[in-house]
DNA sequence: AGTTAGCACTCAACATGCCCAAGTGCTAAC
DNA sequence: GTTAGCACTTGGGCATGTTGAGTGCTAACT
């Protein structure tokens, strides 16, 4: 019993199942892999690998697919991450191009890696928390309703609408608007809930209700900004890759509904040290996305926002992780600059 | 044969089909519905209605079923918009509370419609066209990268980047800002185009080149403020309503991420006066959608911007007529408040 | 004229039985 | 450790039969 031979049989099962979605059998096996023994030895291996987990058959006499267990074998040790192809580098490239508002990139990219993949792609807003304040700005649309605008240096851009107790004047909002960015501009967004509250205590009497109720709604865009927030793609992947196929997208929409969920999900991925990380069937934490797989990584300053693609268990892992991997490379690239 | 009992009978069609999700037949129809006719003179009617092409027979022997056409009719002459039920109305009262941002309440809005409905629930941003320039901001990112905020007096803000030939100094800026807020400010969005160059005219040359730069940018937040925006929620419900149902949700899902697709539809549903214009399966401009309908109605200002929702032709019409309309009120109430 | 009872007819859905091919596990020989 | 051979299992395809819901039509009834 050779164990590297173990590995390859469980690897020709893992690339014919994606490929074929049928359950593949010794037989078939050797035939469109050149493995130098015959069916019956297959046979005697397979019998080994189910044995481990690795593999299951559907009912007595079919062939095998396999486990998650086996998926994520084959995920560790097996695979290679492939390069990609010519084209897919061009369309990457592509990205390159056009305006660098974040918002824009990101809802490129994410299109783009959904079509890369024919799966699903997310994507985390970057991390804000150690962004600075750059600006802020205070507009009286009604005569108690002022809109309070935050722009940090990454170039995000929070707004909100702050009620004022008592009618308030323009004058009176610039005044404020210097006393506040005078205090915080330059510092930290988590920071902002050491230095506000000062900021109130030295104005005059006259503008503390306003003050106040100006900094309470700085620290919700502040806090906003932190609180994390996504976008994706490629949804409609789910209904065609799983035409007469049994991953139940219902829970998975919903899953992506909740955005909330996915969120999590990103940010518990450890970090992998070959660069993405996978998290297959129930090994993730949700329910509903037993038989999905996430592929994700991190990018930008610190890997600390996540890029990934959400899709069936059954999903070609050596080229879905080789897009992940560079569309992640080039969106870092493309912030960082 | 009385004209009111066939429309009758089709109502009933309608109602318990949709209810059943399966054919209906005669008998069931006389059991179900107090007719005070035999099933016989009922399958009379149905043989008429089948002839006008108002329902149809998925195979000889079976019940019957509504085509588009029956719906359209019964949507246009049958159905009553029911009222909401208590808990609908308390469901939608609560959505006042909270902050008003714009895209919050919208995001609730949605949220919220869909729950009401069990479908799919869209909202087009409030149109802007007519809206005037309330502020500007240039901030300066890096030496040749400046960030570009449009505030508009509706709440909205937009933001983009620019990039400028050469290096750019805080001061520069400022006396631009001062410039274009001196001119613009205060004008509709949709003048802007009229505007800028002028604006750039007078500038001292060695200034042109950047506010040249600057308004390019401007004109394009502008745009995009008229260029129309959408959210959506709820596309989890597809999936549920149709377990074991074939509404191939593959294309649905492809036409929702096409944005573009689905403001065109919403835009181009003409006002109904009955409050909700509701547009049936191939009634749909959009292949994909042709199993589809969306009920829509306008709201805010001038109810130029639309909200709907999208579900399977079979769908409760009356229920979900009402609640489009009344979330609609509700939000215009709000908004315009 | 409109309504009804009755009846022959159609057809999807389900069930039954049969066979086949794919695939396995095991054993004995290499 | 590998292989050939073989008995065994079982889901899927197919042909056939049965059932029941539902229709359309005709002839009688009001």
């Amino acid at each position: 019993m050779s164990e590297p031979r173990k590995l390859e049989v469980l690897r020709a099962i893992v690339e014919d199942y994606v490929h074929s979605r049928e359950p593949v059998g010794s037989k078939a096996l050797v035939e469109r892999h050149h493995l130098g023994v015959s069916s019956a030895t297959i046979r005697n291996d397979m019998a080994l690998l189910e044995e481990e987990g690795l593999i299951a058959a559907p009912h007595t006499s079919a062939g095998r697919i396999p486990t998650d267990k086996g998926y994520r074998l084959f995920v560790d040790r097996i695979s290679e991450v492939k390069p990609l192809s010519a084209a897919e580098r061009r369309a990457i490239h592509s990205l390159l191009e056009g305006p660098d508002d974040v918002e824009d990139i990101l809802e490129r990219t994410v299109r783009l890696l959904s079509q890369l993949t024919n799966q699903v792609a997310v994507v985390q807003y970057p991390h804000l928390s150690r962004a600075r304040v750059r600006h802020i700005e205070f507009v009286l649309l009604a005569p108690r309703q002022v809109l309070v605008v935050l722009i940090a240096d990454s170039g995000k851009v929070e707004q909100g609408v702050v009620h004022a107790a008592a009618d308030t004047a323009d004058e009176e909002l610039m005044t404020l608007r210097a006393r506040f960015l005078g205090s915080i501009a330059g510092s930290q967004l988590d920071l902002m809930p050491q230095v506000l509250p000062s900021v109130v205590a030295l104005c005059p009497p006259a503008l503390r209700n306003l003050a106040g109720a100006l900094a309470h709604g700085l620290q919700r865009l502040a806090d906003r900004s932190r609180d994390e927030r996504m976008v994706m793609a490629g949804t409609a992947n789910l209904a065609r890759s799983n035409v007469d196929f049994p991953l139940s997208i219902g829970p998975v929409l919903e899953a992506l509904e909740e955005q909330v969920v996915m969120l999590r999900l990103l940010s518990d991925m450890a970090e992998d040290p070959r660069g993405v990380t996978v998290s297959i069937g129930r090994e993730n934490p949700y329910d509903g996305l037993s038989e999905a797989s996430v592929v994700a990584t991190g990018y930008g300053p610190g890997s600390s926002a996540k890029i990934g693609i959400l899709g069936p268990t059954r999903m070609d892992y050596p080229n879905t992780m080789a897009a992940v991997r560079a569309v992640a490379r080039y969106l870092s690239r493309i912030l960082g600059g």
